[in-house]
RNA sequence: CGGAGUGUAGCUCAGCCUGGUAGAGCACCGUCUUCGGGAGGCGGGGGUCGGAGGUUCGAAUCCUCUCACUCCGACCA
């Protein structure tokens, strides 16, 4: 993509509205932009980091057995009457009227819908397990939304709903979801950790919430500083296996959030400087609830002895939206964002130092041919623009690899590479650049 | 929903207290000099001062109402 070309609104000064970093970075950035609150268009920077996210997301779903389906936003009201949270869901939830006088509402959550495709499909313990998912936007009408798309009334979440026979499938529906979870988020370059959580209005008895440690984040947590070296389950898993130990180890030391927490227990468990005291940004959350859907609605199926029974189910979130930015908060310095490379918006950032220089410009569209046709996605600041302000620019959106191609260099022969993350600069040959930027793993 | 704020140019803000021809920086357009970490000169375009009503000879400024947005709290994924 040439910048010349790509709407990048990128601002120099602060917007007054953004408090948080991730707020900030991403107004700048030119990634969002505030329709009203709580609710943001995304322009095509942030939305490329988003369509990564989601993939990633999806093929870690996918790898697990589950099913991807897409449900609409618009439910009908009756549907929520049959499990009594019409009722019970409060203001939050945003109710719209159609033009015959119907009670629809904007969906917050979709166990409702998804129980309702349920039942009127499965019959049979034979047909079971399912777990199905979809990626689509929700709407919660916030009292007070914030900090950016952290919290906003409409955001982006996959949510997936498992039907088990009995409990003990349930658990094992859980376990996949848990581990899928853990390897979601390391490979969005995020150490997420496990915790105990509150079920909230959902209900259930077994749950936790996936909390990324920042100080900006909103919900107070306490966890053993083991956690931070736990490795995660690599991509070999095999999930129709046994994943009670992964769970077991991932759940052996103390971690809670606030509702969950006891003081005591933390400090009888966690030696004082293994203890870790902080804030964290929720980027899933899993429940198991059992019945509760299945049996107001009707959702049974006949089982092996002839008796029809309630499926259990669980249902597991992740704020894809919201991972956008968890992960900025996660990985930023002073001059801009830092992309993780498996979600970044491009992977190399390439820089023509002196637009209309006939050497410069020749190379550079060389440079940005090859990267093209070996796949790699570049963004050619072929702007007429000063070095500095190319530079302030490329920093800002965080691009893993900026390769800066300048008269100056190009006189004994190098290009200089930059790597995001760490600030380091090397002078090489282009072939040597080349091969730097390509060879750089993908994560 | 309680409390506190803010709405003036695309962005960041000044002007409001004490009413008298709407400003700065950045951005944008033209031009010249610059040109490797957010350069400088000259010239230029752009705002019914969130909206409505009121007070006044005269309102961005004072008063009333209203809308929007932000922050703290409660609530929540």
């Amino acid at each position: 993509m040439r910048m010349s070309q790509f709407f990048l609104p990128v601002l120099k000064d602060t917007p007054a509205e953004a408090q948080i970093v991730s707020h900030r970075l991403m107004l700048r950035a030119g990634m969002i932009r505030q329709s009203a609150a709580g609710i943001y268009s995304w322009l095509p920077l942030g939305f490329r980091v988003l369509k990564k996210i989601e993939q990633i997301v999806r093929e870690e779903q996918d790898a697990t057995g589950a099913q991807e389906l897409l449900m609409p936003t618009i439910q009908p009201a009756d549907l929520w009457r049959e499990s009594g949270r019409y009722d019970d869901y409060g203001q939050e939830m945003l109710r719209i009227t159609d033009r015959h006088d119907r009670d629809m509402l904007f969906g917050p959550t979709n166990e409702e819908l998804i129980t309702d495709i349920f039942r009127s499909s499965i019959r049979s313990y034979r047909q079971l397990p399912h777990n199905l998912y979809h990626i689509q936007w929700k709407f919660r009408d916030e009292v007070r939304p914030r900090f950016g798309i952290m919290r906003g009334r409409e955001f982006l979440m996959k949510d997936n709903y498992s039907f088990d026979l009995d409990k003990d499938g349930a658990r094992r529906s859980y376990n996949k979801m848990f581990v899928a979870y853990l390897r979601t988020f390391d490979r969005l370059g995020l150490k997420a950790i496990p915790m105990v959580a509150d079920t909230g209005p959902i209900g259930g008895d077994m749950s936790h919430e996936f909390i990324v440690l920042a100080d900006t984040g909103e919900s107070e947590v306490y966890c053993h500083a083991d956690y931070l070296d736990f490795v995660v389950p690599d991509a070999s898993t095999d999930y129709e296996g046994d994943l009670s130990p992964i769970i077991e180890h991932w759940t052996s030391r103390y971690a809670a959030t606030d509702e969950k927490h006891d003081a005591s227990r933390f400090e009888a468990e966690v030696p004082s400087d293994r203890r870790i005291a902080t804030r964290g940004i929720e980027v899933g959350h899993i429940f198991y609830f059992g019945s509760k859907y299945s049996k107001p609605m009707g959702a049974t199926v006949m089982g092996a002895d002839g008796v029809e029974v309630p499926v259990e189910m669980g249902s597991y979130g992740i704020g894809v939206s919201r991972l956008v930015g968890a992960i900025i908060e996660a990985s930023h310095d002073d001059d801009g964002i830092i992309w993780p490379a498996s979600v970044a918006p491009f992977h190399v950032g390439l820089i023509n130092l002196k637009v209309g220089d006939a050497d410069c410009d020749r190379t550079v569209a060389n440079i940005y041919e090859t990267l093209r046709r070996a796949g790699v996605e570049v963004l050619l600041d072929d702007s007429d623009g000063r070095a500095g302000g190319k530079f302030a620019t490329m920093d800002l959106i965080g691009l893993p690899w900026q390769m800066i191609v300048g008269p100056r260099g190009l006189k004994s022969g190098v290009v200089e590479v930059k790597e995001r993350c760490t600030g380091v600069r090397q002078e090489l040959s282009i072939e040597a650049a080349m091969t730097t930027v390509i060879g750089a793993p993908e994560a």
